[in-house]
DNA sequence: CATGAATGAGCTTTCATTCAT
DNA sequence: CATGAATGAAAGCTCATTCAT
């Protein structure tokens, strides 16, 4: 595990995490196999064990990699708008995402923590750092108006995450979903939430 | 898969099932083996075999009944509550519920869906018919007053659906959360969604 | 690993035990794999590990039920016999033994047992038996005369171990060894220390 | 293989040997990876083979070197010392030895001569010469006296190698043996065989 | 009906060895 | 001289599945 030119380790490194990110995608990380992975990363098996000392670590790895660069997209998001419109790029972006898949992945990834302490605890800081992002921009959006003050912002962040994970399910539950008219709807119920109707809760 | 009193055996193959379905939960589809599953079932493996053909046919079955239970469920619930009431009634049920790690099989199984075509069908099926229950107590609402007409009851109900999904998620992304606050912020958001705040939205 | 007929389960155990002694005669604990224990044993390899969990449990079965066999036989000579008779039957024994090969057995499990606790703990409780049988005899010997009675029992049935497991590394250091001669000379050894000559020893 | 200064050269051969001496100590030879040697010896794998041309050439030159230091010692006791001396010496410096665990080196050394010709002929020369020094010694005793005359110099050294061989498997049958009255009853031993008592050889 | 012995492909992982730099 | 990236065969082991009883 140690190395030469640590640039060109952790490129491999990171090449090799993209082919098994392929995998994962294709067949699950349990139905995924170290050769499928060494196969679609063009590496022999024990060159595999250079970069990972097992298929846990490359889990691992994968799962904290794939979840630091949505923290870090909803980072930027969250810096320049309001909270629906970082819910609403983000499902779009989700829909139409470069990686085709990534629902799978990330319901992969869910059931994995369920099961598996390390991956939960990767997921569990990710929540945590993306609730945080959410939770901020809500209060920003009550400071300056148009968000119900009276919301708790972190949990109305947790349903938000909510719905966001939810719609992943969405496609695998009805592939011929007009994504379109959903996502609107989507906006609405958001819309309605956060801005504050007292109709009917008390 | 002879069988002499067809009675005893479906009664068989629902036993099975059953210990199928903990073993899944302990340890996910894959990793739940036909030995671990015939210890549970308390059965020899070869005669396992007498009643199912294949793993993946244990699988498919297994979501078949878990799915029709969930279904049958809400058949119920539709009979006699307003949506609101059926999503919350659901909600605590999943939280609470009988079975413990319910939502992390309801995971496993759409992300197989999402991969196995004989299971994305069984999947989208039974979709299909919580989606028409929900929207058809969601149009009772709209007919008695209650929920906004303007709703397209439907896609409405795809939202309920994606609801109910994420807060599958919600107790593996952080499972010290206070389920009885989210309860009721989940409630406020589904009565403020189908109430019809006009607020934001145009 | 449960079984139907016990018996049968236990024969064909014992089977590839007998398997694997070849294999681990043949190369070493080590150097045998569980393909070639297979193959000896006439089974496939995922049927092995139903009579054993692992290539471990293999080595101490093999371990117990090998030095069973010889404290089997001292337990027999010493019962009829004087010490020397033991001794020098048991190293003719193991010089035109039945299986060839059986010093670098016991070479083998030496060696392991300096590293592996499980089957030093084995060697340890062989040891004591084989100390045991030897030590009493030593004391009958004794008692009836002709062998030193100022002798330590024990000690000097350490050091009559001491003599035959030298003796097996005896024909590996040297295969041409002339071994009538070499008989005879440890018996003369072995007659003058139990003897007692007093001669240089104080 | 090619060198530039062949005393350099040596010196590190000789390093690296050192260190294989220790991962043979601790792992056996089959146990012992090339990885860890190189680890042990401060040296890259590429490098090693710059040196050494197989695994097998490594265990090769050690067996050589360490046995080849060892039969130095026994030479150096040899020519100051009495045969009794001699052994004692050793198997005191085998128990309290620098190097602990090279009673393990020794048995895996045996017992791979057992199967490997080339190591054999390695140890078949070793014995040789050792033999040939202790059977000088001992004929050296029996010229000046305190010796048995009547004995087979060649012989008896076979035995006291025998004896010496013996005692490095007697700490692993027996780890809590009192070594020092061990010590002491193996001289008696030595002293009876060799000063000759007759009492009941014929 | 029911068992569990038996198979063999495939899994993750290790390791001696080679080679480009 | 020296590195460590890279290989590929083989290791121990698991598992879905079949079959004789």
């Amino acid at each position: 595990m140690r190395k030469g030119d640590p640039v060109k380790f952790e490129e491999k490194r990171q090449e090799i995490l993209e082919g098994a990110v392929r995998c994962f995608i294709r067949d699950g990380f349990r139905g995924a196999s170290i050769s499928t992975i060494c196969a679609e990363a063009q590496i022999s098996p024990g060159h595999l064990y250079h970069y990972f000392p097992s298929k846990e670590a490359i889990i691992e790895a994968m799962a904290a990699t794939h979840l630091e660069s949505i923290r870090a997209r909803f980072s930027q998001l969250a810096d320049k708008k309001d909270a629906i419109a970082v819910i609403t790029a983000e499902l779009q972006r989700s829909r139409k995402g470069a990686i085709s898949g990534e629902q799978a992945l990330i319901l992969d990834l869910m059931a994995e923590a369920g099961r598996n302490p390390a991956i939960a605890k990767i997921v569990h800081s990710h929540t945590r750092a993306i609730r945080g992002l959410l939770a901020e921009t809500l209060r920003n959006g009550q400071a300056t108006g148009g968000i119900d003050p009276n919301l708790d912002a972190e949990l109305a962040a947790v349903l938000l995450i909510n719905l966001m994970d939810g719609s992943k399910i969405l496609r695998i539950r009805d592939p011929k979903i007009d994504t379109r008219k959903c996502d609107e709807m989507l906006a609405t119920m958001i819309a309605r939430f956060l801005s504050g109707n007292v109709a009917q809760t008390d």
